[in-house]
DNA sequence: GTTAATATTTTGCGCGCGTAAATATTTACA
DNA sequence: TGTAAATATTTACGCGCGCAAAATATTAAC
């Protein structure tokens, strides 16, 4: 395990007692070699643990094994989550995920792309920031590097799309409420990043239409990603002792709702179903921390298993076949209502 | 901006009328050459956009840009703001970080290591799981590889520790918790996973003593990192609605906590300080979302910027002095009393 | 046992760049 | 203005490996 010291594929060839071009068969695929070399092989590989310069290997690969992941932002832990099922999916596929956030804005996507375009990586999956995106800068990249985008949709950028049926799911939430007690008002960000948020928008007014109620919007200042801080400041201002039309908040993320909720537990309004709640929030997403708000916020999941899935695996065969698309794909998944106590 | 279209050093060397080599040298450092050359080169630069290919760089360089940064659980939106604040102090310093997550576990700890390994970087920020950690096979790493660990520590491994000083917070929590009401029970998992659990539970037992009162632990089942969840599940087995000898619980960190509070919301239970309530509910981080729990949760928190910036600072100094250090460093950082509504 | 077909290994070349040593140029200073 | 010191550039070589084509070994078929 620890013999004189192997530093290249030629030495290890020399000690194997087989030629290095066949070693970095071996390496490449183990099964492509005869099995009595592979044994062979294998049995130096014991006692000299040797490994490929990585560099050295992509230097000369015509594509590399790389495949860039890039997420707005993973301090959310939403986005955290769902990276980590990716990375999972991308490993287990044999490739190497390269995970990055661009948290720092637009410009910082665009920097990250920057970075793995000098990675050279065989493709990349993308959950863009959204209308603050540099749609052209992304554009180019897509146009070198196989992408594959999700969460948020850029409208023809990539090979794909995977995303969420708001339309879906916010109908779901809006005919619960309506069923269930009065019907909703929509609390969002003024000028929102992400178009998923656009997409609730416009998909709760159709559906308040359809149910015959009259839409009303909450539209609250706030920039950047510190939601629950927004929807705890701006809530304060603008939900909590104020009379509404209605009882019923539809936050259009969770950690709006989240911040919502604390703004009405420390102002003492109660949050619930019950009849001693005067409030009703609700939002979307089943962010993990939903959970465990108080009460438990009633919210609409995505289908984040479906998105990852399917995100990866278009990404791997598109990968294989070494082709782009001819037609763009654009899939939307449907979301679960989730019911806990908050509406 | 986009002329034909230049493939490597050679060629753009070409269109600047400067010598390869002398690009090599810009490229490593723009300040090493005249003013003059540096001049055509950028100019050379905007028309071509030309970069070098970071294989063929880091095959060759001695040692690569690369610094690798491990945390335990990036889905901890703790782990993941503290790996934003470190990989920008990274970048400031001209290098690049690589951001693995061991959520895995110790085999997934080590496998990150070796994926590190294979990329030679300059040096290693490691936040260790603790004692799950395979100390052996990280020891061999840090000997391979200039190693400084934050956040955990294990005894000896690596060049430097840096984390935060368990004694001062918890002593200051316990303080005011005894001061402004009943001595506090501590509530923890029975095997906890990292050292910084254990050093809060001796550091309770001493100040408990100091203050002449009798510790109490409530030592819960538990495994893994779905804090809320335990907190939540055994919070209500063991906490809510029990006759217990005092009416505040001192949290071995503030997820137990969030869990907590929302399993004392969801059975009635009023936490906080005021004649209202029943129990008072203190953590320790200052977790992203403990201002937004219902109540506020009243937490220590660390002082991560301290930690980020000395760790970044020392694993800087090793690359440049290119040298171990001759005694391992141990720095605790003192963080502070955050009151909110919860105790 | 021979030959054709096939699977495997080897030969030979080049990838794109860092870097030491040799050479040329600039700068500083008398 | 001349010279030495400092700085910049060029020459020349090697890094560790992938890959195509050629050579060889293996298997199958008759």
């Amino acid at each position: 395990m620890s013999n004189p010291k192997i530093k290249n594929m030629e030495e290890f060839a020399a000690v194997s007692g087989i030629s290095r071009p066949t070693i970095s068969k071996y390496f490449n695929d183990p099964e492509s070699v005869r099995a009595s070399t592979r044994e062979k092989i294998e049995a130096a590989l014991k006692n000299h643990n040797y490994r490929p310069n990585i560099y050295a290997v992509n230097q000369n690969r015509r594509h590399t094994k790389n495949i860039g992941l890039v997420v707005p932002n993973l301090t959310d832990p939403f986005f955290a989550s769902i990276a980590r099922t990716i990375e999972g999916l991308i490993v287990k596929a044999g490739f190497n995920p390269l995970l990055l956030s661009s948290h720092g804005g637009p410009r910082q996507e665009i920097s990250n792309l920057d970075s793995l375009r000098s990675i050279k990586p065989a493709a990349v999956l993308l959950a863009p920031l959204g209308r603050a995106s540099l749609a052209d800068e992304v554009a180019a990249f897509a146009r070198e590097v196989p992408t594959v985008l999700f969460d948020a949709n850029l409208e023809g950028i990539g090979e794909a799309f995977f995303g969420s049926d708001n339309d879906h799911s916010i109908n779901l939430i809006v005919e619960y409420l309506c069923r269930s007690g009065e019907p909703p008002m929509f609390f969002e960000l003024k000028t929102p990043i992400n178009p998923n948020a656009v997409k609730r928008r416009n998909a709760y007014v159709a559906a308040m239409e359809r149910l015959n109620h009259k839409p009303h919007l909450i539209q609250v200042d706030g920039q950047g990603w510190n939601f629950e801080e927004i929807g705890f400041s701006e809530g304060e201002r603008r939900v909590i002792g104020r009379s509404l039309p209605t009882n019923t908040i539809l936050c259009s993320n969770d950690r709006l709702a989240i911040g919502l909720l604390s703004a009405a537990y420390e102002n003492g309004v109660h949050v619930g179903l019950g009849s001693g709640a005067s409030l009703r929030i609700a939002g979307h997403d089943d962010h993990p921390f939903s959970r465990f708000t108080c009460p438990g916020l009633t919210t609409a999941s995505q289908d984040y298993n479906a998105i990852a899935t399917r995100s990866v695996d278009t990404i791997l065969s598109l990968i294989e076949s070494a082709e782009r698309m001819d037609v763009r794909e654009e899939t939307l998944f449907e979301g679960r209502l989730v019911m806990r106590g908050s509406a």
